[in-house]
DNA sequence: TATGCTTGGGTTGTATACAATCTTGGTCGT
DNA sequence: ACGACCAAGATTGTATACAACCCAAGCATA
């Protein structure tokens, strides 16, 4: 991913991929001697790898009591997901009025793709691993706006790759997922800022109603 | 403010609040040499003071080369309001579904006082002070949504209030902005979530055009 | 048996020492 | 005179050692 000039970075970006692909459970705890043993070096650049897990809130450290894997409540990643919402139809409606005509059709070209993949292999490896990501990254970084690209893919992405809960956004339906793709593509062609924001609100919805219910019908139990 | 149960919270601690009140520069350099002499300890704690500032976005890191008092273009600084107005506008409309009665009387309690302190001594230094911060602490804690909490007070907090540049919310007419504040809490009141958003809206909008006509200023200079 | 204290081990926080890197000043060459 | 190269100093990154603290097991006592 991104080159590594020190130890810390390092041991940072390994840890972080570990914690997002589930090989370390959340509530785990990481012992900064162990992680020594296994990924060589001495305490301070661990430490200091840690510290970084913490700034983006993969793990949670109390003084004195080290450092676990940060497990959120499903109240928490409602309010994670609460958040995106908002973030994504704000950037989605900055995008319509600010990328390029360039930017635009390198994101029609885009969805060329990801329709000749879809028609190719059914879209599941592909557009369900990268494609749908890519989308959406594109349209924050259309926005122009560096802290909410910063808050979205730096902060909220890991989180809710870590969690991602099975949505119809992400898995169940790439072709319908792609449609909706598309209209928001033609409104921000078409320079409509509001319609553009709708459609994304109403595109990332379902995850955040899926979860909703799911908080619901666990609350009941 | 916050108990430091350790040296290297405490250091940070300090060290925010001086860059907050600008008692460091932006742009100047932190040595961690002249911090240890300053503040005493090792090089240690005030490393990892350094970290947490860092992933504040209160200074910026760059390996082996230090730590620098962050320094914000104006584009920048427009990118953060951008982001703040979007999400408090969220905060508030969350707020008309969220809270509580109890807590909706106890923020018209608060807006009482604050006509009272602005009737006695003009509303010069409580209202501009702490006051007006007061108000839209509240509502944020009312939107019931720690992400959405932590990424306002926690993130963008300190960056505002060290770029605060005269705007109208802050400084120039503290009645006009009581007033809106009422009008806010009466759409809370009234269980009214759009009118509540919208009228947050248009009350951080000024900072944010003041700010962006600035910038129009600037670039033409 | 249950509760509270105590003590030992282990973990984290801090201090110091060494290595790698960057920066700054000067010198040499053109 | 100007620019590139080079070396010394300083600064950061890393390693190791020590101190402070937490936690759990075991024992004593009610």
């Amino acid at each position: 991913m991104s080159e590594a000039q020190t130890l810390a970075e390092k041991v940072f970006s390994e840890l972080a991929t570990a914690i997002v692909r589930g090989e370390l459970a959340p509530g785990e705890r990481l012992s900064e001697q162990a992680l020594v043993t296994r990924y060589g070096g001495s305490r301070a650049p661990i430490r200091e790898a840690i510290q970084k897990l913490e700034a983006r809130n993969l793990v949670v450290r109390v003084p004195h009591a080290g450092a676990r894997v940060v497990s959120l409540s499903l109240e928490e990643l409602r309010d994670i997901y609460e958040v995106r919402l908002e973030l994504e139809s704000m950037a989605c409606r900055l995008a319509a009025e600010r990328m390029s005509d360039a930017d635009i059709s390198a994101l029609e070209k885009l969805l060329e793709e990801h329709a000749r993949s879809i028609e190719a292999d059914q879209g599941l490896s592909y557009y369900q691993k990268s494609g749908n990501l890519d989308f959406h990254y594109r349209i924050i970084e259309g926005s122009k706006n560096s802290r909410l690209h910063q808050m979205l893919c730096g902060d909220l992405y890991h989180i809710i790759r870590m969690y991602r809960y099975r949505t119809s956004t992400s898995s169940e339906r790439p072709l319908q997922a792609l449609k909706e793709h598309q209209r928001i593509v033609e409104a921000i062609k078409s320079r409509d800022p509001q319609l553009a924001e709708l459609l994304m609100r109403r595109h990332i919805q379902v995850s955040l109603t899926n979860l909703e219910t799911r908080l619901a019908h666990e609350a009941r139990h």
